[in-house]
DNA sequence: CTAATCTTTCAATAGTTATTGAAAGATTTA
DNA sequence: TAAATCTTTCAATAACTATTGAAAGATTAG
């Protein structure tokens, strides 16, 4: 397989992963092409390579930028801006779950907090339901987030090893 | 907050959190709906109380079952069917962690081999940063399948457990 | 200061995904 | 077997999301 048929399959795949994960396929893209590109590549090159509009390629950048996976670098000399990915995947991992987690699971876990607030009629079958799974998901959502939380400042060789260590 | 309000707030929580995850909202809410509620409902009973269409339902339905969350029940003297959900959120994590590893991690690994067919020109320094880039994304998601793997057959308290002594 | 180059914005448009509801298909009852 | 009840399908349509590209906004060079 030649190079860049490769890349293109590889560029392909993340996009068509990323749809499922709810992710925009041209941020996947980028995102993609940086990871696999050693240096730093231009807008008008990305534009060219991936077929993509300016807007779309200034946007989902910003995005990649916002996400904190993808850097500004500014090549001596030149006028216009590159950019970089950050390629160990262990950060980019850990990034990814850093703000989702701040994104998705905080906000979710104050609503379920709310939620426990419900008016407790514990005759009530209907309600005893409720609260019940309400509580189950929040007590493991808790989890989770600490559990994450953790993840997100460990070290990759440190955690493989223990984690192989703990479920073998 | 009453309950109706409480479960409305959950249904429209979960189905938010689920468009962000590339998962379908009616889905999600089906999901919510049959989650909080300790009866089985029957298709006709979740349009009602969801606005929602007669075809919506039944695919939501359908996908919701595909997934291994909801179970057919029949009830004795009825003609309709009633759906019910697992509510042990572990047991619901589990199967979807199961579901999307099948469907997702197994087939990217398979892409993953076949990069690493890339004609190599070791001297190549583009060439270097793909197998490079894909080598390391390959070792990352073969550790997180073995990984999962594990999860999906533990046990909850268990697991968490570990996990606790693992990252203090 | 002015022109040239580069970046950002955003309203229009295209593309994608989900929903509807009527019709066809099953199944059960009597 | 026929009628009643329930389930599934699917083409049309609606809702949502992403992309485009021209224009406005910045920045740099001369």
């Amino acid at each position: 397989m030649k190079l860049e048929a490769a890349k293109a399959q590889f560029i392909q795949t993340w996009g068509s992963l990323a749809t499922q994960w709810g992710i925009n396929k041209t941020m996947a893209q980028i995102h993609a092409l940086l990871l696999v590109t050693s240096d730093p590549i231009s807008q008008d090159d990305l534009m060219e390579e991936l077929s993509i509009s300016r807007g779309s390629a200034n946007m989902n950048i910003r995005e990649l930028i916002d996400w904190g996976l993808v850097d500004r670098v500014i090549i001596p000399g030149e006028r216009k801006e590159f950019f970089l990915a950050e390629k160990d995947i262990w950060k980019v991992f850990r990034q990814i779950v850093k703000e989702r987690k701040k994104r998705e699971l905080e906000p979710l876990l104050k609503v379920l907090q709310q939620l426990q607030a419900v008016e407790g009629d514990k005759k009530n079958r209907e309600a005893k339901a409720f609260t019940d799974t309400i509580e189950n998901i929040q007590k493991f959502v808790g989890q989770a987030d600490k559990s994450l939380d953790s993840l997100v400042k460990a070290d990759e060789s440190w955690f493989w090893g223990n984690l192989i260590k703990l479920i073998k």
